[in-house]
DNA sequence: ATCGTTATCGGGAACGTTCCCGGCTTGGCA
DNA sequence: TGCCAAGCCGGGAACGTTCCCGATAACGAT
């Protein structure tokens, strides 16, 4: 594991450090016949420069940081793609993290890679973080920070989402308009950027189609602690139980109709379903699940995109802007009228 | 973005580095009222010791790095997850990277990774990978490499495994003995250790239910070029066409279980189906989808922990060995007999 | 012959740490 | 009174780069 350095080569040339230096980078005032001798020596043994001496050096490692609650998800593992595209483009390396939905990870996480010096950070928050000190220090000292997905309001920078309320409420209104009333809305810890406009979305619909609310129809849920079970029961023993089904997340989308079709719940003939999901199997589900897509890839491109133009050009602090990409409703068997 | 570092504290606080240094690392030569004074300093300013300098120094960076083919495979996400739980708790970080299925982005993958100082490398190789000399070269000078699930079998180190021959046979003689004969097998790449594994469990299970063996039945795919209505046309202008399906990978099992849902073949009527998959969804499925479970956590748990073996025992060369882990058969809907 | 130019190169500081050495006070003891 | 050993601390090299200054030589111009 002992790599060759610029040091070794200007030993072997008997040459020094500095003309080493400058021959690799094809300097001017380096005499072409020495170049070649520097070249064609690291060359054969297969020199690289050391990116740790160099991050040390210039304060940056050409590398940008991703942090998601989890990336056993389709929905953000095809964000990352998009991520690592826009990346990989501009000859930035990628770093990928997890929080685990775990506020603890998420801080250890963030400072990490901080510390790790990735020229910039892509985050969407986890379930469980509600205090956001160690992001707001940490961009107030100048770390260019790109949101998506699950924002934070309290920081003012690049952000991108997708347009929860119109998703919710065009698929509240779906649901509605194929004669459900009583419309269960499963959703995330009331904290998170994308429960609040997707609840204002699934409000929205309802009161478009004069439907009243009833509060007992919305379920917060953890992503980490199962309570399925429960809240089904809990739905269901209302005296006006629920007959269609919005969920806000992949995860939640599968537990539920799970749950369901354990309490031999018919879909869709006892109760409609729709999901907030880039599952790429929801055609292939029993029945098929109507779902809201997200425009993942694209979120993850534009949101790295905004975040390597913040990069490359620090000195002017831009305005920030919010990106919303609209969703696509996906009406499947799940969702059809009974 | 301009942290402080032991030099500030020296000067904040009028004494040298050196003592300073040691008064964070709590040394016994530093006057306890010193320390107390550098401890507050230190805390007070939020100092965070660089680990970019840190590594330069030492040569390494207390962090290991795998690469995977895509993450956006339930196999491969759960064995980061094991992979990430061992390691956090023997105190490394983990930086995870996609190969996505290219042997170019592989190479450069590992290549970074080195050049980043990671102190080990988890790998699964790109099903495009055929040329391994970028891993053995590294491994020759000394970094410490463990490899899962798709292994090769020019390098000698430690592995982990399904047992990708006992899985295929069990999910073929579960075909046979509910009345199949025609078993096509949807696989990977040739190359790949996996598919040879799995073919020659498919194959054992034939000879000794006496079933021959043709290879018009066996289908290679690439996971990058699609053909699966290319392949499925071909199965079922045989003569003799397929009677049942037995595929190699979450992607495969999804894409095949899709495309024959399109020509309205019927399972497990017309064919079975059974998948090796990781899928968390398949028994959600319609219908719900045999599987051949791997323990993925587990590997990535184990794997992690032999690497980090490696990493600590540096000095005594071991003795590398193979870890094969079972897999479980779960019998659903999709291959129950005609 | 002297001088300014150009072409080519080397020295050394700096990035943030650690650590080896060496140095200065004390105070205790002979 | 003198000496040695703690106890405590500073200087500086090293990790691999880059880059700012110089430095040296040759060479044409004056």
């Amino acid at each position: 594991m002992d790599n060759i350095t610029i040091k070794d080569i200007a030993r072997a040339l008997n040459l020094s450090t500095s003309t080493v230096s400058r021959a690799l980078r094809d300097s001017y005032e380096i005499n072409p016949e020495t170049k070649r001798l520097v070249m064609e020596y690291a060359e054969e043994k297969h020199y690289r420069p050391n990116p740790i001496a160099l991050s040390l050096k210039e304060n940056r490692s050409l590398s940008i940081g991703v942090i998601v609650p989890e990336i056993a998800n389709n929905y953000f593992s095809q964000t990352i793609n998009g991520i690592e595209a826009a990346a990989y483009e501009r000859g930035y390396h990628v770093v990928i993290c997890q929080s685990q939905e775990s506020y603890e990870r998420e801080v250890d996480k963030v400072e990490h890679l901080a510390a790790r010096r990735v020229d910039g950070l892509l985050l969407s928050l986890s379930s469980n973080t509600v205090d956001i000190e160690h992001l707001k220090s940490l961009h107030e000292r100048g770390l260019p920070l790109v949101f998506f997905d699950r924002i934070p309001a309290e920081i003012d920078t690049h952000k991108v989402v997708a347009d929860n309320h119109s998703g919710a409420f065009q698929a509240t209104a779906h649901l509605l308009e194929s004669g459900r009333r009583r419309i269960a809305h499963i959703t995330s810890q009331p904290g998170l950027s994308i429960t609040k406009e997707r609840l204002s979305g699934y409000l929205a619909a309802l009161e478009e189609y004069g439907v009243p609310f009833d509060e007992n129809l919305v379920k917060y849920c953890s992503y980490t602690f199962d309570q399925v079970e429960d809240n089904l029961n809990a739905l269901f023993a209302l005296a006006d139980p629920p007959d269609a089904f919005l969920t806000a997340a992949d995860r939640l989308a599968l537990r539920y109709y799970a749950g369901l079709q354990k309490r031999n719940t018919r879909i869709p003939e006892d109760v409609a379903f729709v999901g907030f999901s880039n599952l790429n199997v929801a055609e292939l589900l029993n029945p098929p699940m109507s779902t809201i897509l997200q425009p993942a890839f694209q979120m993850g491109q534009i949101a790295a995109g905004l975040l390597l133009d913040l990069i490359e050009k620090k000195p002017k602090s831009p305005v920030f802007q919010t990106v919303q990409l609209s969703t696509e409703l996906h009406v499947r068997a799940s969702s059809l009228p009974k």
